[in-house]
DNA sequence: GTCTATAGCCCGATAGAC
DNA sequence: GTCTATCGGGCTATAGAC
């Protein structure tokens, strides 16, 4: 007991230590997330991240020594969680089957749990990735190449039909994407503020049935 | 040949009439889409939009006398066009099949035609829609249910599966959107510069198998 | 690490002559 | 309709005291 209240003391006045720093830089990165996905780079001033965290501006600038800097370190965060939460799709002895269900499970996951950050990324692209494409190329890039080997490799082997593996690369990206970037229109649809659970889940199931009835054999054109 | 001659000098004479007016506005709205899709709205600054039209910035603020009106002008003219290469999913006595292979064809061929607005759209859509809201809300919104209670009706017809018709519309909006909104993304995995007439082909090819084998009876989970 | 102060720039918009 | 000139404000970033 006293010994906590002593350690208490001393950390107050030993000064702010790395776990502070680090929990603070991470307050202000996801901030600067939501701040970026609303208001798009130049419409999101520093000042006002510093004042949702609390600190001013110049402040703001002895962590973050630029607003690009801030910026590229929202996007590595972004992309850092986007590739440790999507499994490989080939990782195990999944059927195509499998794989693509956890793999667009995973994807429609990462829209729901990191809108922001999704949405960050898609302006970066929209606007053509003229700040953030060599780190698409050299981190984004190689793992969709790879994705589209596994399509080619399972159709080689007769386990799914003849689509062509590119496309539905894109395809399965836009539709799981699009319900972190076009959610408002889709609740302007829904006639609701947030999209639920339930509308989650209806999206899953429908993307899931769309892609395994396109693989499905039986139904090649 | 006199009398044109004379024609062209007294049109030089008579400074810019209706027709150059109109012609004017609509280069300058054509730049400014374009700027608008490259740098976002605080990204582009009049200035830069008036040179591309070999203007000065007062004199393209004489034209359009706010930013703000300008980007309203823009967004309205993708949406008119938008809405005027779209046909109607029920207007002829097609098969849901014929309809929605002319949906998807044509959805596909604005984002081809014009990637600029449909990415000036698509941000606005993902900054929340901040200063378009009420006009999707009146004019976008209702066709999109439109077309969900056409699907419902094929439904109770017994026409196509039972699938989730709202959610339908959304993957397929997203798969045909993303054409225009993440080119860049795919210029980068395909490894060119611009997306080719093969592969929009390719494209339409897969989305129309993808949504024809969703809504086929015999596939039904 | 936090503060005050400010440099230096760009922006949207306006005024008024021609 | 086009020009020159400029206002007023916001922005990123830096300097330097504490």
């Amino acid at each position: 007991m006293n010994q906590t209240k002593t350690a208490t003391r001393v950390q107050k006045s030993k000064k702010p230590n790395t776990l502070n720093r680090d929990n603070l830089e991470a307050d202000i990165i996801a901030k600067a997330e939501q701040a970026f996905a609303e208001f798009g780079y130049e419409g999101t001033s520093i000042a006002t991240i510093a004042e949702s965290v609390a600190l001013s501006k110049q402040n703001l600038l002895y962590y973050f020594p630029t607003k690009q800097i801030l910026y590229k370190r929202v996007l590595d965060d972004v992309m850092q969680a986007w590739l440790g939460s999507m499994t490989k799709l080939a990782t195990e002895n999944l059927s195509p089957q499998d794989a693509l269900t956890s793999y667009i499970k995973a994807k429609l996951q990462f829209s729901r749990e990191h809108p922001w950050g999704s949405r960050v990324y898609g302006m970066e692209v929209i606007t053509g990735a003229q700040f953030y494409r060599n780190e698409i190329k050299e981190k984004v890039i190689p793992v969709l190449r790879q994705d589209i080997l596994i399509f080619e490799k399972w159709i080689a082997e007769g386990k799914i039909a003849a689509i062509d593996p590119t496309h539905l690369l894109f395809t399965i990206w836009a539709m799981t994407q699009s319900y972190a970037d076009f959610s408002t229109q889709m609740c302007l649809v829904l006639n609701r503020k947030k999209l639920s659970t339930k509308d989650f889940d209806a999206a899953e199931k429908l993307i899931v049935d769309m892609v395994l009835a396109t693989i499905s054999i039986a139904n090649q054109r």
